[in-house]
RNA sequence: GGCCCGAUGGCGGAGUGGUGACGCAGCGGACUGCAAAUCCGUGUACGCCGGUUCGAUUCCGGCUCGGGCCUCCA
């Protein structure tokens, strides 16, 4: 699954271009990967979820092409507002304020149950989450650089003069600064040079005392939510490294403007960053990444998954109702990362099938020894058809139709067979050797069966089968259907829930 | 209002200028006391109207419908 000409055979949409681009790594031999994580100020939601797999994706491929792979996600602990681009609370406070906690009790909590989510969707650790909160000072720093030519100072904060960077808003696709007026804005800043123009440091009001809040050369205050990015990015992976990526959302508003602090960041560095001269995206170094890639939503019928409407869907409530976390990776799978992906209980379920079905045909290999060295003709066009499907901009759903054709091939070693399988699932990630039956078959909480109480009622049944009393034995079927459990005569596992 | 995107069988979802993936569901078969599970097999679709073409689901134009963004969001 290697490949070593230069650009690896690997081919990723970036969202700059809007075009499908050769992957040449900036470093020869080394992958580095900045993606936008989450903020934590609530549970994240499957949507949000849906980012990471599509990142972990990312970072498998390039791992399987023989990258060094340096990976960043960010944690965004602070600097996130509720209403407008440049007034309004912070998220962290209101949500501090409201469960009358610490700010940073909020922070830790979140940042745990989102962490516990990256785990049970077998999303791999980056090299480093980096944490907003800790790296301040060296925004302060940033901002201090480019403050000159390119910030302007009101009461409220420092901000960010778009009309000093060339082609600002091209990964929106904005198209020129006479539009981005017509955008009526309600309670826009007052004194602000062009409507798109946003914070890069918010100053605490005269009077009021923050949770968070550093002392800057601007008075203080907490960093804009964009300028993280920009600093971890660059302290980080350097200017510019190969792939950063994003929800499809981020390309309207956060990245434009975190493209635009790094473009004033090279014209100020100008020449000590390789590529990078300072002018606009023609060059897309000068966007601090050579490659731009957005996920798209993960919706639902009534629209975009939506964390202010009370109730919304958390891994864990998918897990309550039965359904283990890798069907909803696997169901992220089955599409293409830059479609839009319905969600549905009905399709949860289908995924959920799909990959028992996967794991029961990756447990008739669990005696075989892998042997990744041989090869057999039989598995020559399943490889190759994984391979191309993913080197073609990360294409899933197909990868997963060669990753069943593999499972599907009679009368072959089964060694060579499993380190087939087992190379697919390094890059898929569904740990199709890990994962067990029993492991899948998740109880769903409203159900008041125990398992014991199943056991015995299926050994009472078994007994009248034995003895051909099938009235007997079909009315204990029925109770226990009745329950929420199938019974499963010829079946080692013996009996299923009925989801759904 | 501005910008952008989508419309594929019962559902989800790939892909393609000319035999329309795949998954789930359904159906048939094997198995089963009967089922279930499993395995094997299998039918059904490219929104509407024009255009280009020998030929379009695929390219172009229009229409209809749906969605996203323009305010925090993966």
């Amino acid at each position: 699954m290697t490949d070593d000409t230069t650009s690896h055979g690997l081919k990723l949409f970036n969202s700059l271009t809007r075009q499908l681009e050769d992957f040449q790594p900036v470093h020869p031999g080394e992958a580095r990967v900045y993606t936008c994580g989450p903020t934590v100020y609530n549970y994240p939601h499957i949507g949000n979820m849906r980012a990471y797999v599509f990142a972990d994706i990312l970072g498998r491929t390039l791992s399987s092409h023989a990258l060094k792979l340096t990976h960043i996600i960010n944690i965004t602990d602070v600097g996130h507002l509720t209403d407008d681009a440049d007034e309004g609370e912070d998220k962290m406070e209101k949500m501090a304020a409201e469960k009358a906690q610490s700010i940073w009790d909020i922070a830790k909590h979140y940042t745990e149950a989102y962490w516990a989510d990256i785990e049970a969707l077998n999303i791999r650790q980056p090299a480093k989450w980096s944490v907003a909160t800790e790296y301040v000072p060296e925004m302060i720093e940033f901002a201090k650089g480019i403050a000159e030519k390119h910030c302007y100072e009101l009461d409220s904060g420092l901000y960010f003069d778009t009309s000093t960077v060339e082609d600002y808003g091209r990964l929106a696709r904005t198209v020129s600064e006479e539009e981005a007026e017509q955008v009526s804005r309600i309670g826009a800043v007052e004194g602000k040079r062009n409507a798109a123009d946003f914070a890069i440091w918010r100053k605490t009001p005269p009077g009021e005392k923050r949770q968070m809040e550093w002392d800057s050369p601007w008075g203080p205050g907490a960093p804009g939510w964009h300028l993280e990015c920009s600093v971890m990015g660059e302290k980080l992976l350097g200017f510019p490294f190969d792939i950063h990526t994003g929800g499809i959302d981020h390309r309207e508003i956060h990245h434009p403007n975190e493209i635009a602090q790094n473009q004033a960041f090279a014209q100020i560095n100008r020449g000590s960053c390789c590529g990078m001269d300072g002018g606009g995206l023609g060059n897309p170094t000068n966007s601090g990444a050579n490659i731009w890639m957005h996920n798209n939503f993960l919706v639902e019928r009534s629209g975009k998954m939506s964390k202010s409407s009370g109730e919304f869907l958390r891994l864990q409530l998918l897990v309550d109702k039965g359904f283990h976390p890798l069907a909803y990776r696997l169901m992220c799978l089955q599409a293409h990362y830059r479609s839009e992906l319905e969600f549905s209980w009905d399709g949860l379920e289908a995924a959920l099938t799909r990959l028992k079905r996967m794991v029961m045909a990756a447990a008739r290999l669990a005696d075989a020894e892998p042997n990744p060295v041989a090869e057999h003709p039989k598995f020559v066009a399943p490889l190759s058809k994984f391979d191309e499907a993913m080197a073609d901009d990360l294409n899933t759903p197909i990868a997963l139709t060669a990753l069943e054709e593999a499972l599907a091939v009679k009368k072959v070693d089964a060694g060579i067979k499993r380190a087939v399988v087992e190379s697919m699932d390094q890059v898929l990630g569904l740990r199709l050797f890990d994962l067990s039956r029993e492991e899948l078959r998740i109880r769903p909480v409203s159900f008041e069966i125990t398992e014991d109480e199943i056991d015995a009622a299926i050994e009472e049944r078994q007994t009248a089968r034995a003895e051909k009393d099938f009235a007997k034995s079909d009315a204990i079927r029925d109770e226990l259907s009745a329950k929420g459990v199938e019974v499963m005569d010829g079946d080692p596992l013996g009996w299923e829930w009925k989801l759904a």
